[in-house]
DNA sequence: CCTCCTATTGCAACTGGTTGCATTTGTATC
DNA sequence: GATACAAATGCAACCAGTTGCAATAGGAGG
C-alpha cells in the first residue's frame, strides 16, 4: 500500500467517512502526475479505470481530500482550478501576471509573515500553497508596467 | 467632479478608453458602499439609474477598473467574488474558516514578505487585497483543529 | 453472508461568470 | 453638427463548478 493511500486510510478511519473506489482512484491519479492537474483532466484519467464516474464527485471528493489536508488546490486565474498532492515542505506560486511565468517558492518565506499576522491578530494563517502574482524581474524592468494595460493577460479572480 | 471620477478620466485618457455612463456609474456605486460588493448587488444598483445595463459589462468594467488600480476585488469562498473601491493604504482579509468571522489588517505587514521574495526571486509581488485563510484566536483554543472535519463551511476555491 | 443504516454516488438542473458577435455609441476630426 | 472608426455594449450561448435528490453501496454488527 503506498504511503499516501495508508494515509487516506487513516484520515477517513473513525470520522465516518468510507473508503471509495472513486476516492483512492483519484488520488492515486494525483499522485502519478507531477504536475497540477485541472478537474475535466482528473476526471479523464479516473474515467480510463471507472468509466461510470462522475464530475460532481470528482469535486466533491477533491474538496475532501483538501479538507483532509492530502491535497492541494489553486486558482491561477487559468479559468480553471489546479490539483496536485500535498507535498511537505510546502511550496508557493509566483506568477507573473505579464508573461505569465511561474516560480516555486520554499515556504519558508512566508513563516515570518505567519508569525507576525499570530502575534498581532492571534490568527493562525493556513498559507499552503498560495498564489501570489505580481511581475518578474524581466517583465519588471522591460518597461514601467503602470503606463501599460493588459486586459486579457489573465482572466478570472486574480487581478 | 469627485476624486475618483476624475482619477477614473485621466486614467482612460489617452490609452484609448472610452467613458462610458455604465464606467461612472459603476465606479460611484461602488463609491457610495462602504462594505464589499459582489456583482449581482452592483448590477441591482446600476439598473436603479440605468435600466438597460447588462451583467457582462459589469463583469468586463470591474476588469477594467481593477486594472486601472481604481477597484479591489477578492473572493472570499462564499459563491461570489466581491469588490470595493480602492483605498489607500491597502488592507487585506484574515478571514477564520471555521467561524467566518473577518479581520482588516494594513498592508504593513506584508511589505517583509514582499521585499523578500524581491529580494530572493527578483519578483516584484501585487499583494493588494488579498484574502488570507486560517483560523482566529477564539477558534484556534477551542479545540484541536486537527480532528475535526467541517465540510460545508466554507465552499469555492478557499480551502 | 445478511441486514441495516447512512455516506456517497450519478444525474440533471442550476449558478456565477465568460465569450463571440452583431449593434450601438464615444470621440476625434473636419 | 455631421462623418468615420474603433471601443464598448447587449445579448445569447457557453463553461466551470455546485446542489438537491433518488438510487447505490461501504462497512458495522450480528
Ligand atoms: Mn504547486
Ligand atoms: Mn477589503
Ligand atoms: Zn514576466
Ligand atoms: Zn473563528
Amino acid at each position: 500500500m503506498r504511503e499516501t493511500e495508508a494515509k487516506l486510510v487513516g484520515e477517513l478511519k473513525g470520522r465516518g467517512y468510507r473508503l471509495t473506489p472513486q476516492r483512492e482512484l483519484l488520488l492515486s491519479v494525483l499522485e502519478g502526475s507531477r504536475k497540477h492537474l485541472n478537474a475535466e483532466t482528473l476526471l479523464e484519467r479516473v474515467h480510463k479505470v471507472y468509466p461510470r464516474a462522475n464530475k460532481s464527485v470528482v469535486y466533491r471528493n477533491l474538496e475532501l481530500l483538501a479538507d483532509l489536508g492530502l491535497v492541494s488546490c489553486v486558482d491561477f486565474g487559468h479559468g480553471r482550478v489546479e490539483y496536485e498532492v500535498h507535498r511537505h515542505p510546502h511550496h508557493h506560486h509566483l506568477t507573473c501576471r505579464h508573461c505569465g511565468r511561474m516560480l516555486e517558492v520554499r515556504s519558508g518565506a512566508f513563516a515570518q509573515l505567519q508569525q507576525q499576522l499570530h502575534q498581532d491578530y492571534g490568527f493562525n494563517a493556513d498559507m499552503d500553497h498560495l498564489a501570489i502574482f505580481g511581475l518578474c524581474q524581466a517583465c519588471s524592468e522591460k518597461a514601467d508596467p503602470r503606463h501599460e494595460h493588459h486586459p486579457h493577460a489573465l482572466q478570472g479572480m486574480g487581478f
